[in-house]
DNA sequence: CGCGTCATTGAAATACTTCAACGACCGTGG
DNA sequence: CCACGGTCGTTGAAGTATTTCAATGACGCG
């Protein structure tokens, strides 16, 4: 009937995530309850406004979190991946929307249960606690990027953003150069995250290109040569024109 | 010995505040600990980067958070008034810096004394979890508002946001015509806060005027007139040109 | 093959910043 | 008391980053 603490093989959440908080018991009280979901690109998990039914973790993919504007202009708020919590113990109704930017997995549970959880166990509490903390933290990060930085070094930012969750980011150094990326979003989608129009998100990656700093795969991924020069744009070092292109090129 | 619930009166921790949330015999505990401070505006009560000694309570005034770039700019994460609580359980080092905006009071602990409270009070953590969910959700709303609206919208946010936490603001109305207000915060402290420079601030605010929206007092206070146009800025109704002068004049 | 979505690029418009000068306020010290 | 210097706020003019509008190109799918 219990289930082992090896149970969820490869989730993220066991590890690092919530579940790895959880006592064998509320663990198994936990997984009985669970039910696993696959979204397509797109897909709402709960809407703004609306008091959603559930927590759920992400096991794979990419969330989004936006709220919009009266004139219809959006803005991502904060973004989500493996391991992440997505939903709140207080506060009845959502303040954002929640969709899937990727195919994404994640596991749901009932508001209900995780709340008798987080009511009966102090490292649940914790681990919200800790998890929030974060969450804040980055958000005002975010809040200096939007209100003090320009165009040029949100896109380095979010460049190095990625280079740095990209799955073998541990194992290269950041500032490894030529390192090949996935992005998580769309053009419209970093508009959105960073503050700009889709049309300067283009612009900013080909000046970008243009200084040998990266170069173009698909619409989709692409190779950071000088990851080095995204963190002297990001600091206000680098002011304008970029350095040599990278002296190691890729085969083209 | 023991302090009686009665203890601190008028202060806003005790209603709103965390210390509302404590037992007696943590009150008291706390009590025992506990040091008011008075700062004079400017005055800082931690910094980015170093190892907050304690955590306090605010009496009174505003205190501002800030993080600043490489470059010397500066940008206001977070503004915290009467009853909000400065310092966060997890997280060593400071990751912003918290100063006087105005003058000050503060009542003040040791970390630890905090930390032991949290760790045997499940209500203690169900306070301090709350608090953090608002503040992220204010971070968030602040995120929308320096990504996508317009300078004008900023400083109509802004001055209804002033006069919602207004002394009177329960009271009136906050959609009431002709309320003078104080503002908290200095010119360069709202450019800060807005992400705009102080000659946008300055401007928006002589366009607001113009517009017969706002009138002007010394510096740091005015009257809104038209709260209404304020909002309507907001949601981005209005365009341009505002609604014909307010009805009431004041005298003039 | 053609259509729709998404990304790129150019040219013009504009919102905001930057640079600069000036005015108001306030406390200090003559 | 008034002159002085400093900080803070306002205003103007010029510059620039980013947006807006518009057209074109690339990609994927029926």
């Amino acid at each position: 009937m219990r289930k082992p603490r090896s149970s969820c093989p490869g989730c993220p959440s066991r590890e690092k995530g919530l579940c790895g908080a959880l006592a064998d018991d509320d663990l198994c009280r936990l997984g009985s309850v669970s039910r696993q979901r696959r979204l397509r690109a797109g897909e709402a998990i709960h809407i703004e406004g609306e008091v959603p039914p559930s927590f759920c973790a992400i096991v794979s993919g990419v969330v989004k979190l936006m709220k919009s504007l009266p004139n219809g202009r959006q803005q991502i708020v904060g973004l989500y991946g493996a391991g992440d919590f997505l939903g709140r113990p207080f506060g009845g109704e959502a303040r954002a929307t929640a969709i899937a930017a990727s195919e994404v997995e994640i596991c749901w549970f009932p508001r209900a249960t995780i709340e008798s959880l987080a009511a009966s166990s102090g490292a649940v509490k914790d681990w919200l606690l800790e998890a929030i903390t974060d969450e804040l933290e980055k958000a005002q990060e975010w809040i200096v990027l939007l209100g003090r930085m320009t165009a040029e070094q949100k896109m380095a930012v979010f460049l190095l953003q990625v280079l740095r969750t990209a799955p073998e980011a541990r194992a290269a150094r950041v500032l490894a150069r030529d390192r090949a990326i996935e992005l998580p979003l769309s053009r419209t989608e970093i508009a959105d995250y960073l503050g700009l129009t889709i049309e300067t998100v283009s612009r900013q990656l080909a000046r970008l290109r243009e200084g040998g700093v990266i170069s173009a795969g698909n619409t989709r991924s692409l190779i950071v040569h000088r990851p080095d020069v995204l963190a002297a744009i990001v600091d206000g070092t680098q002011p304008q024109a970029y350095a040599a292109p990278a002296p190691v090129q890729v085969d083209a």
